[in-house]
DNA sequence: ACACGTATGTAAAACGTTAAACCTATTTAC
DNA sequence: GTAAATAGGTTTAACGTTTTACATACGTGT
């Protein structure tokens, strides 16, 4: 491999001048050199060795993105967001998958459990010698304890909230998102709508049932408990608890996941009814699987790539002011997220005044 | 951060003693040094270097997976199943995702042709300077070249087909998957069996053809190309072909994408049909989607986990001979699938004798 | 004629690690 | 009793880059 060296004798000039000109500090370069070893080091096939520049430099020029379940469906478009930004900022990308170490058996998208802190030994692992800065990726509340203590790392928490100070949060607008979906089901006529959460003591299922105790209290609808099942994120949990949610007489029904509306429709088949027809679903995610169900799903996008590139560029800021500003209280950044309408609800006609009726 | 050297200063022995013994060559050393080494790396909290080690050795201890979609679906479990490997063989892993590169526009999973040759900026920058070796996931059979010329960096072409010499390939058994998946059609009494294929040109959908042609034939039943269609992959083409497929009387259709699938259902419902009752449908992948069809799609799981993990064995194994055995021919390394059966095909009630006539 | 600034560079040291060569005391072979 | 082997190290140089400090020539103002 060419080193800087050789460009340097090629061109009878200094490996110091060849430096400079290759790292944009042209201040003390003639143009005419600087062509010169330009040239060069396109005819030669120059490539800087990142080991040798991270050595002196004490940066390794990379983030290290730390995804709790690489395989989940969020995570792959959260990464392609963050990997649009870092490329443009010349950072390469590291990736750590904790799906294998986590110990806490079973499957990791049902049973998992919030925890309070992770500690782990892959974290342990990310040193300013793995990394110059953290992008991890979530799906619970947590805190996070890396080496050395406290994340020294400058560190950006995607998709769920982070409890250490001085690590920002990127997320989607759970509570707006959920509002904007069930005043959706409230214009179109539905006043009795129940909702299938994920876990009781997960903060996403919190801040969607704020959203949609606000949209029903903006109508005038009273908030009734009965309407209200949590599930486990999946479609056999949500199945499960749809039929007593059905015989409560709601006519709509808010599944905070895409795949629990598909218990809801697996439901509705075995009853011979039709989402969107007999029935009203609304689901959350916009996975895949939405535009697949028949009639298809209208359901909330998460701004999964924004939220990638929104962290990434957050983490950008902090390298680049060299970590100036890191005193700021926990910052929380929430995303849009955008709704989707496909077909699987229906115009209900009930007289208008039977609304405040519950 | 502390280092080798401050190891060494506070155990009264040498640099090279401690590298010695950190790198497990204890060849040189006393038991109670080793010790007092280990208890002082401990107690001070020493992590390598990287980069100073990767400058002396002239290795990166890093594998760059090369990804033309992190976001298609495919692709997260396979590097699931890479990093697990790589992580017990202490490598750590580097992302690159060509996606944004792509400069041929449009939706890539659905309108990308196939290309002879991969030469991409994001490709060019992986030289040894970036990673020790490569892993390409590629959908479409390729030749990649990276710097310098002829992929100096052992690498390992994953679910397609590598056109490089010393680039073995790592892929799912298309042909016997689409034998089995016919096979199960025909034992259930099919014999008129449509299929829709991907791209004409594909490598993939020309394997699976020939794994149904082999199933048709042992089972004595002549081959219509009537009942062959080509589409894109996706939902929306598949549905374009289902009505004019159907008029030719078959009774089954093989579809080679689960999301092709979903056209056939979707056309299905259309005309008040359901799968596994009046018509009988397979898909290929096991995407997720699968399992929210109502009813479920019996398909083929490709073995995305595994096909991960057989390739980066397969590239450790190169790393850790030196390249010693690189001048063998090219080699290919087919990995089965696993049926899935759900509720999408229907028994046939057909006279047995019917069988030969077309 | 002199000091001084500016443009254009160069030399040497340093980043943290490991490979190669060298050293010394003790044990073993014959 | 001597040579050779072995155990248990040490010293030095090198990996390729960037930083810091220094050098030279030329123009300019006075």
């Amino acid at each position: 491999m060419v080193t800087i060296k050789e460009i340097a004798r090629e061109c009878n000039v200094s490996a110091t001048t060849v430096s400079n000109i290759l790292n944009g500090k042209e201040h003390k370069v003639s143009e005419a050199t600087k062509r010169r070893v330009q040239e060069a080091v396109r005819r030669l096939g120059y490539r800087p060795n990142y080991m040798a520049k991270g050595l002196r430099t004490q940066k390794t020029g990379m983030i290290c993105i730390v995804a709790e379940d690489i395989a989940q469906f969020t995570t792959p478009e959260i990464v392609e967001g963050i990997t649009g930004c870092c490329e443009e900022h010349g950072y390469r990308i590291i990736v750590k998958n904790l799906r294998m170490y986590a110990r806490w058996g079973g499957s990791w998208y049902n049973d998992i459990r919030a925890q309070d802190s992770v500690r782990d030994p892959a974290i342990q692992e990310i040193t300013p010698m793995t990394a110059d800065g953290v992008l991890y990726i979530a799906g619970h509340a947590r805190k996070v304890s890396c080496f050395p203590e406290d994340f020294p790392l400058p560190a950006v928490m995607i998709h769920s909230y982070a409890e250490n100070p001085n690590v920002p949060s990127v997320l989607m607008d759970d509570e707006r998102a959920a509002y904007e979906l069930v005043s959706y089901l409230i214009t179109k006529g539905h006043n009795r709508i129940g909702v299938i959460g994920g876990r009781e003591d997960n903060i996403h299922t919190q801040k969607r049932l704020l959203g949609y105790q606000r949209a029903l209290y903006e109508h005038g609808i009273l908030y009734n408990p009965e309407w209200i099942r949590y599930a486990r994120w999946d479609l056999e949990s949500a199945y499960r608890e749809t039929e007593s949610l059905l015989k409560t007489g709601i006519t709509a029904v808010f599944c905070m996941a895409d795949r629990m509306a598909g218990g809801v429709y697996r439901y509705l088949d075995e009853q011979g009814m039709r989402a969107g027809r007999d029935f009203s679903v609304v689901g959350f995610d916009n996975q895949d699987i939405a535009e697949y169900f028949i009639p298809g799903l209208t359901t909330m996008a998460q701004p999964l790539r924004e939220m990638g590139r929104r962290a990434a560029e957050l983490l950008m800021g902090k390298l680049e002011r060299g970590g100036v500003a890191a005193q700021r209280p926990h910052e929380e950044i929430l995303i849009p997220c955008s709704f989707i309408e496909r077909d699987s609800v229906c115009r209900l006609r009930i007289p208008e005044g039977n609304i405040q009726k519950n």
